[in-house]
RNA sequence: GGGGACGUGGUGUAGCCUGGUUUAACACACUGCCCUGUCAAGGCAGAGACCGCGGGUUCAAAUCCCGUCGUCCCCGCCA
């Protein structure tokens, strides 16, 4: 039997036709004398009926089972009155089975294949061919299929070139760590795994490519996440002769055309802008979520002379105070509150400090510390009523800001604060050249080594701190879908960060002397940017995680339940690649 | 490297805090029978777990303690 159609496919301008179907038994309804049967392919679900009249075929069909594989020749027919399914998009028909041959057939299946029953996901992820027969996980592949179409139609005719860089390349000095792999022909010598096709992208535009893409695999061997796999999918593309505003607007276009056709939504454009500083001041984070206000504010003028120890020493010490409103929150039990406290102790902070606002003004263990034009300036910052709970962090800046943002988004949130249905699509601007690395006691770039200063910017050590980068971040529910930056194109200014990072010239010529070789032939001013393409899918299809729209991802453990890898290799292979000592991991 | 949650028939959970009256309960799935219009079908009957694994406490452990393994979430890390 040759398929006619996909069962999704049929509808209403069949009905009087014939049509071979083929696909799995998603479930079985026996009323003794009729059968119905729900055939599922990846466009759907079709409803197949099978009549006594027939009683060849009536006799397959009491023996169908949940995964058989099927194709059924019938003839497609309007359903009874009152029968018809308005809940399914196939629901006004039917095929009444003339015609079966039964492909396949299927054991008791480990979980059952439904959106309504979660599995746990070592389960899920052994059997995923099982589990990606869900209908949900059907639709986000295709939704994920759809979407990086409509990213390469939309790159193409930008005039974008589709350019693919190498997997095998060389170990990077900064940066995530490295997958390594041995060369075989060179023993003792390993190439990397790509983080990205950072450094290859701009060697393309040294070539006159001018507007490149490719939808790239990248590497990263650090330890996972909900949003982080060991091998992931960045949307990369990188320009000549361009400034930020050309990129960001060509990003701009794309999602907006990508959420156009994916969730038929209309993304204002341009995104909403905002500066790294007011980003970590406001939102305690790069990457703000904006669907909700609850904002951090600043209290470092109004308890300047206060004389609570806590905070005038954090002060003393060149630290700040911030603090956060938690609308109603003054219904807090005193072991909410230490679950709060101990929450931003895991960003480093050593306590924190609340008062509940009340009609009057406010009440804590801490009150007495404060005079009342303190606490009045407090409540009139934030426009707090009674009922409130104010916290305060007082610290470092990065941990104040980092706590009370993390604080932020979790009272978001569990006070259901959050409007699912937004997207807030966020231009960060304005990042910092470079962040101090306390532990190496030296400068690090915050985004990486290649990206350009500001116009006029010092790059001095005692600039440093304020150096600021043609460098931005695209954010969409605080969720950093992206960055990129204008490129260091000037064999000089490239010489200065590197002095900066402490990166020596041989260092430096050792580890990617053939970048700084390609710009110094004429490299064109030029820039880019990559987009997570798993976190982008994610956000689409409103999953928490990227493993919901990757087929074969790993467990937490950078596991593969299905494949079993990583594995253990032969002495045979080891031997081939120079490999002497294999280190087993001790039991204890 | 660190913190936390979870682990009970095939699947999802309850029971665990306050150990014994549990022959470990419920739902779904599964098997058989009944049923001609269901669609997360319905009815009846049935099979199926010694409670992740190891050790300890106790007269007695799914339940308490220690260890270990696995899954997930988070911190660190991810330029």
């Amino acid at each position: 039997m040759k398929r006619s159609s996909y069962c999704g496919f049929v509808r209403e301008d069949s009905i009087g036709k014939d049509v071979t179907v083929c696909g799995w038994v998603h479930s079985r309804r026996d009323h003794g004398g009729v059968i119905f049967i729900d055939l599922r392919d990846r466009t759907g679900i079709l409803q197949i009926v099978f009549q006594p009249e027939n009683k060849e075929i009536f006799a397959v069909a009491e023996k169908l089972r949940s995964e058989y594989v099927l194709a059924v020749k019938g003839l497609v027919r309007n359903r009874p009155e009152g029968t018809v399914n308005p809940n399914m998009p196939t629901g006004q028909v039917e095929v009444v089975v003339a015609e079966i041959d039964v492909l396949n057939t299927a054991p008791g299946l480990p979980f059952e294949i439904s959106d309504y029953v979660e599995t746990s996901e070592e389960l899920r992820l052994k059997y995923r061919y099982l589990d990606m027969r869900r209908p949900n996980f059907q639709k986000n592949f295709i939704m994920r299929h759809n979407v990086s179409q409509e990213i390469r139609n939309f790159l193409n005719i930008e005039g974008f070139l589709e350019i693919e860089t190498p997997f095998l390349g060389k170990s990077t000095p900064e940066g995530a760590r490295d997958f390594l792999v041995p060369a075989r022909l060179h023993h003792g010598s390993f190439y990397a795994l790509p983080q990205s096709p950072q450094i290859f992208k701009q060697i393309l535009m040294v070539a006159g490519f001018d507007k490149y893409y490719q939808i790239a695999r990248c590497f990263r061997d650090e330890d996972l996440r909900a949003d982080r796999q060991l091998e992931f999918t960045q949307v990369d593309l990188e320009m000549s002769f361009v400034e930020e505003n050309d990129v960001m607007g060509v990003i701009e276009r794309m999602l907006a055309k990508v959420f156009k056709t994916a969730l038929n939504t209309d993304v204002k454009t341009p995104f909403a802008r905002m500066p790294y500083a007011e980003a970590m001041l406001r939102y305690g984070s790069d990457k703000p979520d904006t669907r909700f206000e609850m904002e951090i504010k600043d209290f470092c003028e109004e308890f300047k002379s206060c004389g609570f120890s806590v905070f005038a020493n954090v002060l003393a010490k060149g630290g700040i105070i911030r603090g956060l409103c938690i609308p109603k929150g003054a219904g807090f039990s005193r072991s909410e509150i230490d679950g709060l406290t101990k929450f931003v102790g895991e960003y480093g902070a050593k306590g924190l400090a609340w008062m509940k606002v009340t009609e009057t003004g406010a009440e804590s263990n801490i009150v007495k510390y404060f005079k009342d034009e303190e606490i009045k300036a407090v409540i009139a910052k934030f426009g707090a009523k009674p009922g409130d709970l104010i916290v305060y962090l007082a610290d470092e800046e990065k941990i104040v800001a980092q706590g009370l943002g993390a604080l932020r988004l979790k009272m978001g949130k569990e006070l259901g604060l959050i409007d699912k249905n937004k997207f807030n699509f966020l231009w960060v601007v304005d990042f910092p050249m470079f962040e101090w690395d306390k532990d190496e006691q030296r400068w690090q770039a915050l985004h990486h080594p290649f990206t350009s200063p500001k116009d006029g910017e010092a790059l001095t050590k005692e600039n440093a701190g304020n150096a600021k980068a043609k460098a931005y971040d695209v954010v969409l529910n605080g969720v950093e879908l992206g960055g990129g930056s204008i490129r260091i194109h000037q064999k000089e200014v490239q010489k200065k960060v590197f002095e900066l990072l402490n990166i020596t010239e041989e260092a430096a010529k050792e580890k990617f002397g053939f970048l700084l070789d390609a710009l110094s032939y004429g490299a064109p001013p030029h820039g880019g940017v990559a987009l997570g393409f798993d976190r982008l899918c994610a956000l689409i299809a409103g999953e928490e995680s990227i493993r919901e729209v990757i087929a074969f991802p790993k467990t937490q453990k950078a596991l593969d339940p299905m494949s079993n890898a990583p594995g253990e290799v032969s002495e045979k292979q080891l031997k081939e690649l120079g490999i002497r000592v294999v280190v087993k991991q001790a039991k204890n």
